[in-house]
DNA sequence: GTTAACTGTTTAATCAGTTTAACAATTTAT
DNA sequence: ATAAATTGTTAAACTGATTAAACAGTTAAC
């Protein structure tokens, strides 16, 4: 499969097909060569609104900024000029003053679809929504080796791109995050250093028991896992609660019950290969997110394993559009719009000079689909 | 299903949980009642530099933007200043003194799930890549009703947070995007009033020709077509290309062939249910992208019938993690990793001052997998 | 009737850079 | 030897805002 056909080119084709340059080492940027557009629309600025209101500029930046000591009519007649000139303030300036950029940034790690990814897509909206409200614009970043080697996450703050950077996706092994420390960072959906950075993440412990709970009602005692990323606190929340609850129903774990998954559809299958050759007995996974849920999914159906009749798969995250899998994913709801939004404020308030450390946790719920089912007696 | 089962507080509440404010309306921010940071550690400017160099800052500003007036002398010992002291140019000033602002903006529809799209991710990646590789930031907005409304767009320009501006998932009936006329943009995957805006996008007419001389050559002749967004000329291209070579190919198009599937799982689904009721000889469905055919396949099998033993279905997108849907999609793949880099690239050079007008087209090829197979004969 | 307090506005400094024009010091041409 | 051209550096103007301090003009207090 996979195999190309070749196709002939279009019949009219009008459109001029232009030849694409792909240079692939960075391109050194001249930022002074740079021509200025000759017929640039000389901009309107708070001078042109000043002497056209004849009051001073400060009068203008007084009104422009609510300023109580403005009274009433001038406030009107300067508006009244603002408005019919469509003046509108230079940004730049006004950041260059205040001191504040009103941009956030959000750093995704350096995967290859990042961007596409439904976990971090719905933390995205969360942030964005909020940002957007909060009246701040957003910067997306990856953070690939290159980038952090340039210092390009610090630049972020120093050269004054933004007030204040979100990450999403790292944990401890990132270690380029305690360069941030000092500036105003959220950590999404993870710890650092227990403690040493500022953090919001779902409640995984929690997530993990209801999860446990679930199988272990429906009579589960074999219960295998799949889990990614051991290097991130929160994917150990799962790790040890997973332990903890089947120690607490009686059972010991086997070592041949966990194999790591890597958080990817091929890695879930291939953890799912690998549990059911290691022991026959398991009538349950556990998964560390719903992408390893389904590959394990396909892998056993694949493979003559009925799902949930002959094993039971639990995930994580609760994706929305994998709700129309088949069978449809038994999963452990992340509120990860609520986590970015959440973020996105704590964040915000950390610029504007709060000085608690955030330490946020936000609950989980289970969503009992078809993927799950009592154990069968044999 | 997707019943939901309460669950119970974790044991160890060791980390505080805050409640969250969840205001919905927009929150006003008085830009100027922001708190400056008291301890901001004073900042290294251009000042601070030319006097511990004991040159002007002129000298200094002119090393940094490597001017060749600076004798090569001076240039290193300056630069070996900077280096030590760490110093890094705010770049306010700079955009506000060049009037370039290296940012760049992307615009994404108001879906719920933009952020979290593979088609839209796979792009973005490829405008993210590019645009650190010339050296520009990038910026991103969700084109939401009120934010045009309240001409948010415009003011990406007019408030310098901009150079220029893609704009994603947008069709001809997006009119505010008449609105960026003036300013450098580009539209992306898409045309807008045949030549008016700049725009880079896929070769629908060869993509759709392509999955036409598969189906046919496979013996179809009664081929469905589930389409969406008619009021986007690429959608029209592909529709337009599926009837023309039914046509050559002797085939009368029905009425009934044809089922809007609004790009959504769902939609497929939906349409895949109606065109197989409305005329029971169809053996052969084309999509108009990958998502819809998903939805559709997943409608057959669920309705007993076998994929692509009784219907053939051929996508459009070539999403990646899709390959491993099961049966693996035969699919049109359209290069959008590719169009991003095309996209990002034209626009810098629009920037740049670069004055024709933008118009690429890039090549579609078929990607031939497990959805297709020859016609049943009766 | 002078002083004090309050209001509303402006002057001028500041944010941190870029860039033009001027200038001194050399080098080259006549 | 003098004028012209070249080279490297700098002073000063400029980008477009914010804001502290100064300043009139009223009003209130004693």
């Amino acid at each position: 499969m996979a195999e190309k056909l070749k196709g002939e080119t279009t019949e009219s084709p009008d459109i001029a097909r232009t030849a694409l340059t792909s240079t692939t080492e960075p391109i050194q940027v001249n930022f002074n060569a740079l021509p200025v557009e000759e017929n640039a629309p000389d901009r309107i600025s708070i001078r042109d609104v000043a002497k056209q209101a004849g009051v001073s500029i400060a009068t203008v930046s007084m009104v422009l900024n609510q300023n109580p000591r403005i009274s009433r009519g001038t406030h009107v007649r300067v508006q009244r000029v603002i408005d019919s000139m469509g003046y509108r303030p230079n940004r730049l300036a006004q950041s260059l003053s205040s001191r504040y950029t009103q941009v956030l940034a959000v750093i995704l790690p350096p995967l290859r679809h990042a961007f596409a990814d439904a976990y971090f897509g719905e933390i995205l909206s969360g942030i964005s929504d909020r940002a957007g409200k909060l009246g701040h614009k957003l910067l997306i970043e990856q953070a690939k080796p290159q980038y952090i080697k340039e210092g390009k996450h610090i630049e972020l703050y120093e050269r004054r791109f933004v007030d204040g950077v979100l990450c999403l996706g790292f944990n401890e092994k990132h270690t380029f995050l305690s360069d941030l420390r000092q500036y105003p960072m959220i950590l999404v959906d993870n710890r650092f250093g227990d403690g040493l950075l500022d953090f919001v993440h779902c409640d995984y412990r929690m997530g993990a028991k209801q999860a446990m709970n679930c199988l272990l009602q429906l009579g589960h005692r074999n219960i295998g896992m799949i889990y990614a990323a051991p290097e991130s606190p929160t994917a150990r929340d799962v790790l040890e609660v997973y332990t903890t609850e089947l120690r607490n129903a009686g059972i010991e774990v086997k070592e041949s019950w966990l194999a790591d998954g890597c958080f990817t559809d091929e890695g879930g299958a291939a953890a799912a290969d690998l549990l059911t050759h290691r022991d026959k007995d398991i009538t349950a996974l556990l998964c560390g997110n719903d992408k390893m849920a389904l590959g394990a999914i396909r892998y056993l159906v694949e493979h003559g394993r009925k799902v949930p009749q002959d094993i039971s798969v639990v995930g994580f995250d609760d994706i929305q559009h994998l709700a129309y899998a088949n069978p449809s994913l038994t999963t452990v709801h992340l509120p990860l719009y609520e986590l970015g939004v959440a973020a996105c404020e704590r964040l915000v308030s950390r610029i504007r000079g709060k000085v608690d450390r955030v330490a946020d946790v936000l609950p989980t719920h289970l969503v009992l689909r078809e993927s799950t089912s009592i154990v069968r007696t044999r």
